[in-house]
DNA sequence: ACCTGAACACCGTTCAAGT
DNA sequence: ACCTGAACACCGTTCAAGT
């Protein structure tokens, strides 16, 4: 005899977001999560393959939201500021598609695409079609080089880190700019 | 009566970092660490105040090795160079020191003065000593960014990801170089 | 068809008992 | 003074039994 549903799988993921930011990674466990949506926690197998899996869910969920956040982005600064004020919004969860992941990177490939999508788009306006990569490349390893470090307090050496951001973000604007036609 | 030490604190940070690069964080628990030690896991609570504790000499140990490293370049090309080599000997150690640390930074403060020192001496040569600090954040950021991407795979979209380095490695400290005496 | 309690293997950690 | 087995709390995960 059927039972009605008690929970989804949207659900699930809802619950482990919040449970990532509000209480880190460790404390993303199976009943944890099982706890918020009302249901034990063998019940969640039902729906995701395991904790694993359910932390790829998280990932990827994730980065469907930053690549359309970054895709209402019309300049390079605006795209650059993108990401920083996402990853204030989700610290956790930036740091985990961005970090030390499970083994085979935490997320699928085409959610990496999209996510990297809108910097591609303004590198080659900026650099040229020939070098819109390895633009992208500079302008998002210093975004996220520079948000890592600050998620982590890694600026500790005094110093207002929102000018070192900018100062940043000009300079690497600037070179990228400069390589139209040369290099 | 005495019993003779089986084992030193040494001996043990050495083994955790073994571990941490042949098996990862997560196979770095405290049962294998006193199996490579000789020891039984409640022993290493001798020498060491717990398993976070023990990640913390980890990441100091790395750190202080790092900072070694980067201290002997000369150029900021060397420092950069210096960054990357090192992360691909230590990849698991490097992104614990830079990724989504336990709570208040995984390793103290005094670590990661001896690991930046390096990076803000060059920086005050290229860019001045008014713009040093800011200059030598844009540096850092761009260098773990690139390699925390690089080390997770994140660079899948083609493309040479050595030229990608020579790439952002020129374009960033081109940018720093035009600092001096502007901006 | 979904949910659950009970069980298992594996963690980190504590502590009384050994030498 | 250091080491150890036993124990505890807490994980992820499996599965037979319920409805």
């Amino acid at each position: 005899m059927p039972t009605p549903d008690k929970t989804s799988v949207d659900a699930i993921v809802s619950a482990a977001r919040d449970l990532l930011e509000t209480e880190s990674l460790a404390g993303l466990t199976m009943q944890a999560v099982a706890r918020r949506v009302g249901v034990r926690a063998p019940s969640l197998y039902k729906r995701v393959e395991g904790r694993d899996h359910l932390v790829r869910l998280v990932a990827e969920a994730t980065l469907t939201e930053l690549a359309s956040r970054l895709d209402a982005a019309t300049t390079a600064a605006k795209v650059l500021d993108g990401y920083r004020t996402f990853s204030h919004e989700y610290p956790a969860a930036f740091q985990l598609c961005m970090g030390q992941g499970s083994s085979p990177s935490v997320a699928g490939h085409s959610y990496w695409e999209a996510a990297s999508a809108a910097v591609i788009r303004i590198s080659g306006e900026l650099a040229g079609a020939e070098h819109a990569l390895d633009a992208a490349r500079t302008l998002t390893a210093w975004a996220v080089g520079f948000i890592t470090i600050e998620l982590n307090s890694g600026f500790n050496l005094g110093g207002d880190v929102d000018r070192a951001w900018k100062f940043g973000r000009t300079k690497i604007i600037e070179s990228i700019t400069l390589t139209r036609g040369r290099y």
